[in-house]
DNA sequence: TTGGAAAATGTGCGCGACGCACATACATCA
DNA sequence: TGATGTATGTGCGTCGCGCACATTTTCCAA
């Protein structure tokens, strides 16, 4: 029985998935852990590559590749950072407008799938993912992770403690 | 309020997305469209080329690289089919093995995020999630293209009617 | 019946995203 | 001050995919 309903959440998952990345391409152009690099650096906090690579799940080289590509897309420059071994990672203006357009656009996609619910069934569905994602316990490299396409202006009461 | 469950879906759809990545990875070495290529081609019924690209969203070319990857893996033949331009995909004894431990990998990494739930509030995010699915509405391609990942030994009343 | 359009597969070529091995610059600590 | 660890960047290769094009078979109409 639970195998059903893990397959249906499969099933939701993909469809989700598909949807953003859908929309992340058609804002972008660019593919894979590219979407999620603009939301971290978009924090503002000046991340290094590493502190980056980390939450993406890259190796260092396909970090720096990635930084280049945004750099050559000119939404991101690289900063001297306190460690002069470092870099800073901050968006520029353009940056900030395809982050806010992505963010949009990955509510947008999601949106249609819940409004076949009623509110009240929206708010049950909310509580359950709420628990999920809370019992998760996961590492402190995974949790950023998992948030790593999260709108934080909408993140309300984020179930993952975030300390980034 | 609709946007903060949105976030929270999106954030599980991530999740469960990775997961299955993950293990799909694990298991065929391979990524992309393959893992779904080896559960549409296991339904036995000798898909061709073009139907194939279709559930998986690729181009022509794209379809006939995937297919000669699986391939050289060993695990499909392409078999002539009635129509004679067209070929019949099949899996080898090999590719049914692998496609086992991809549906049961599946399920294996999306199980953990389902026990911290009760089993009341388990069957309450079926029901939700069916409801969800149910909704959607899909074209006749988008329906396989959304079930190309599904165990069809579970997927009991599945709320996309499939004549695939 | 036959000729031409449509359909299906396959190939040459290039690109985007990524990892491994390695080199270089800076930090840290004994 | 020197050795070790840490951070970035580069050369090189691979995988997954799309575009443009060629080839074979089907199908339909003149």
């Amino acid at each position: 029985m639970i195998d059903r309903t893990a397959n249906l959440l499969g099933a939701v998952g993909l469809a989700i998935a598909d949807r953003i990345e859908a929309t992340a391409r058609d804002t972008l152009n660019r593919s894979g852990e590219t979407p999620a690099a603009l939301v971290v650096i978009g924090y503002g906090l000046g991340p290094s590559n590493d502190q980056l690579r980390h939450v993406l799940g890259l190796s260092h080289p396909g970090a720096v590749r990635l930084i280049d590509r945004l750099v050559a897309d000119g939404l991101v420059e690289r900063r001297p950072a306190a460690d002069k071994r470092a870099i800073a990672l901050y968006l520029t203006v353009e940056g900030h407008r395809r982050r806010e357009a992505l963010l949009e656009g990955r509510l947008a996609a999601i949106r249609p799938m819940l409004t076949p619910l009623t509110v009240s069934e929206q708010d049950a569905l909310a509580a359950l993912l709420h628990k999920m994602l809370s019992s998760l316990q996961p590492s402190d490299g995974e949790r950023r992770r998992l948030c790593r396409l999260c709108d934080n202006r909408i993140c309300d009461a984020c179930p993952i403690p975030a300390d980034f």
